[in-house]
DNA sequence: AATTAATAGTTATTGACTATAACTATTATC
DNA sequence: GATAATAGTTATAGTCAATAACTATTAATT
């Protein structure tokens, strides 16, 4: 047999075992997302949106009135760390911060018709670029993923 | 109905909607593995090992010999990033670094009996952290999570 | 009603991780 | 023999997430 142990085989593509590795869900999902990660980032771009800042987009487009806090909670990230970002989504005029009026610590978010069109834009970018890369995986198998995906998130807490 | 807007339901649980966010495959993966790997992060710090120096070992043990640009490879990251990881994993005693005779350049890695030991012992941890953070996911479900998600990846290539 | 707690948003800072470029030593190619 | 490519290394810079400290405002305590 032409079993070497140069860990590569005969067209020079690498071998590499990886059984133990390759059974542990947070390794199957971090390696499949690291499939998807760059092309959604690329697409995003072109529309000078980051990943963090279309994720924030998008569920204020859907979610008229939710506040930072909320949101935050919404994308299991620090507070702090979505100042700046609502900041620039703001100054790009995609949506609007106001002072709720019974409560003046809290601001009120919503997405623009300008930041609305451009996050249903970019979400159509994102979905085809995905379609593209995981290639043929019909739409039975995508829908079984989704639902397990969620499932394992929702026991989670 | 008590449909209100400020995205809590009665209980004061969040109820922000992302739907349109919620069926791209890249924001579920994402999530999923976002209650991972706290977890995994948590039991391989107990024996020292981080995720990434973990992969490694593990890689090791199952490809004695491996030189480390085809480890890098294998995990998909910079060779230079792999330097300090491999030296502290010398230096603890898990593998060894010996020059191949016939290419002098490179470094064959192999795990050591510790090393070996370590590895089983803490993949074992992980797998029983993965499971209980899972919760109810049926062995059926969880094949076939893996079995799609590794078929994404292979997609992707 | 006055005091104390907690909450929302903000700022600044830190540590971790990733990517890049430049370098040496060695091997492969022309 | 000269040139190019590869393996490993070092240093560095950019990105990102986490933390603490602060102000303003509201809620809770007595």
């Amino acid at each position: 047999m032409p079993q070497t142990d140069d860990h590569s085989d005969d067209r020079g593509r690498p071998t590499v075992e990886d059984t133990v590795l390759g059974d542990l869900i947070g390794y199957r999902l971090k390696r499949a997302y690291m499939q998807i990660q760059p092309e959604a980032q690329r697409v995003l771009a072109e529309d000078d949106l980051r990943v963090v800042s279309f994720s924030c987009l998008s569920i204020i487009a859907d979610n008229t009135g939710i506040v930072q806090s909320e949101l935050a909670d919404a994308l299991q990230m620090e507070r702090s760390n979505l100042v700046v970002i609502i900041d620039e989504l703001e100054q790009r005029g995609l949506i609007t911060r106001k002072k709720v009026p019974t409560d003046r610590r809290r601001y009120a978010l919503t997405a623009t018709l300008h930041g609305r069109r451009l996050r249903d834009r970019a979400a159509e970018k994102v979905r085809t670029a995905e379609d593209q890369i995981i290639g043929r995986l019909d739409d039975k198998d995508r829908a079984h993923l989704m639902a397990v995906l969620q499932r394992l998130e929702d026991n989670a807490r």
